[in-house]
DNA sequence: TCACTCCGTTCTGAATTCGAACTCAGGTTC
DNA sequence: GAACCTGAGTTCGAATTCAGAACGGAGTGA
């Protein structure tokens, strides 16, 4: 299998990861979270070449992740914004988060503390199963196809 | 930077991504999530080279994500199976297939469902705060830089 | 003895990725 | 209006990654 052949197949992690499996395209995408707006300031805080940020912000616009938009004119300058479908990927991100917190972590603890607004405690993410709200781990879960599945493809991923 | 030293960085995004983030290596671990053991159906399922899956699987052993153990003598074979820490990932393969479960799958719906053992219902992925145990999205969050973060780097992801 | 399986490792050349330097355009300062 | 600055890319050659094929070794079965 090819990379660019990803997004072809019946399964969600290989579509997901057809957009943001790249090496760097998480890393920009988690400054984005932080607030993190313009292509100088991108480019700065990873310290990679822009070509490979201009390349990877363009992508991340085509798939409707970022939005790009002008915030002045007289010169024009533009910003990346995330969509809602950016936003959505939060979840995934605090995942990453969450493993990198628990497994290597120093003494110190987490290099960045995440306040709930809403209870206004710190918090790390929970997963909890959408029909009866308890955690979900790794050994509560049954695969089976679903229709979206190619036909005759039993046992392919998703 | 470079790709070597995002495990150097004070943040849990760039130090699990230097594990993780590679190309291949979450396509193997869906494998492996979905009770893939051994290197030949890892090579077949992924349809790439056998370098290619050979390095991936020394570097997840390496990082005590995967164990390589003997599952018969004569002659010796071995199967791959996540350690706990691998386990711990399930957060992050849930949250990239919710994703793609939302944005990418197509008329039929998922092209895996899942169900939740203990409730035995077909479920997604919620994540919600530890503390007090609402849903979090990525607007309910303030971050700010814990004691792991480098002296005077304010700002510094994570 | 010969073929076959499972599990890798090594090699080579082609494709991809990347960093550094360059470009360009608008604006500001002297 | 010349010199300079800043944001935002593009170009190009070098470095890296990859696929595909060959090889090896340890056993099994005919």
């Amino acid at each position: 299998m090819k990379w660019d052949e990803l997004a072809q197949e019946p399964c969600s992690v290989a579509r997901s990861l057809a957009v943001i499996g790249d090496r760097w395209t998480l890393m920009i995408l988690r400054d984005a979270f932080l607030g993190v707006r313009r292509f100088e300031a991108f480019q700065a805080r990873l310290g990679i070449s822009r070509s490979i940020v201009a390349e990877r912000l363009n992508l991340l616009v085509a798939e409707g992740v970022l939005e790009r938009r002008p915030y002045q004119d007289r010169p024009v300058r533009h910003e990346y914004r995330l969509t809602d479908k950016g936003l959505d990927l939060h979840p995934v991100i605090m995942a990453i988060v969450d493993w990198g917190d628990r497994h290597y972590a120093g003494e110190a603890g987490p290099p960045i503390l995440r306040r709930h607004k809403a209870c206004g405690r710190d918090f790390h993410a929970v997963q909890v199963c959408s029909e009866c709200g308890e955690p979900v781990t790794a050994r509560d879960v049954e695969a089976r196809p679903g229709l979206g599945a190619r036909a005759g493809a039993l046992g392919s991923p998703g």
